[in-house]
DNA sequence: CTTTCATGTTAGAAAAGCTAACATGAAAGC
DNA sequence: GCTTTCATGTTAGCTTTTCTAACATGAAAG
């Protein structure tokens, strides 16, 4: 399943494109990402690239936009949905086991109280 | 799945992308188009537009081209396998069964025989 | 030595995209 | 009512990208 996240996230799609996929205006699109909804990649030449996740988000914020919700909202929306997704990151980066923890720990004694004589290897009982 | 042919059907990929992600140049992607092997769109512009199955297709003609295979030969394969391709295709179509085809044939001659002597519905024995 | 093949290079024109600025209709706030 | 704000339209001038057409070329084939 990686190849297809990385295919969806690739920066491929010039604005004439997206315009077309989205039913959306340059001026819109480039809008939203003057406030911050999207951030698109450049191309050498300074032209915006989209990706495929770019063309649904910006589907997205139509549908919001449509709805009611302003840009401020959207903006809110996904603000939240990153600090989740942050937060989802932290934990998945947290399966560190209380062994790991030990054993990290551990380490960073080993070379710090190595200073001036190798201490001979003591080890705390953490 | 319907979904997914979709999208690696559209043609929304322009030339310069296309040059990255083949690592082809521009020259060698309009030679290959002239001499019938990959057909991408145009934008009203005139600007070609390519889908994910032309990238696959132009990265299948590099390697082709790397192992030797001149471009007539290329052709020659794509060729037979769109003469396989349209031969399942009818083969798909033709599950037409036996009876199928008698009923059919049957129809075709209720239809013609019907004016000046009907011909009494004569079955011959195909 | 002459063709053929696959590709490079160049020139001139047109399309597409960029930024920046000003314009505007609808809502919101006073 | 009048004034801001929001989201979008429009325009202008400029740069990048792509297009076609033509000529050039090295390697291989004959």
């Amino acid at each position: 399943m990686k190849e297809k996240e990385l295919r969806r996230s690739l920066a491929v799609l010039p604005m004439g494109t997206v315009m077309k996929l989205t039913s959306l205006t340059a001026r819109q699109i480039r809008y939203y990402e003057a406030q911050g909804l999207i951030t698109p990649e450049r191309s050498d030449g300074n032209r915006r690239l989209y990706s495929l996740n770019d063309v649904d988000r910006l589907l997205e914020i139509r549908d919001y936009l449509a709805d009611g919700v302003n840009i401020a909202g959207i903006k809110a929306i996904y603000d939240q949905q990153s600090a989740a997704t942050m937060a989802k990151q932290s934990a998945q980066q947290q399966p560190l086991t209380d062994e790991d923890v030990r054993r990290i720990l551990q380490d960073e004694f080993i070379r710090q109280g190595g200073l001036g004589h190798p201490n001979s290897g003591i080890q705390r009982p953490f």
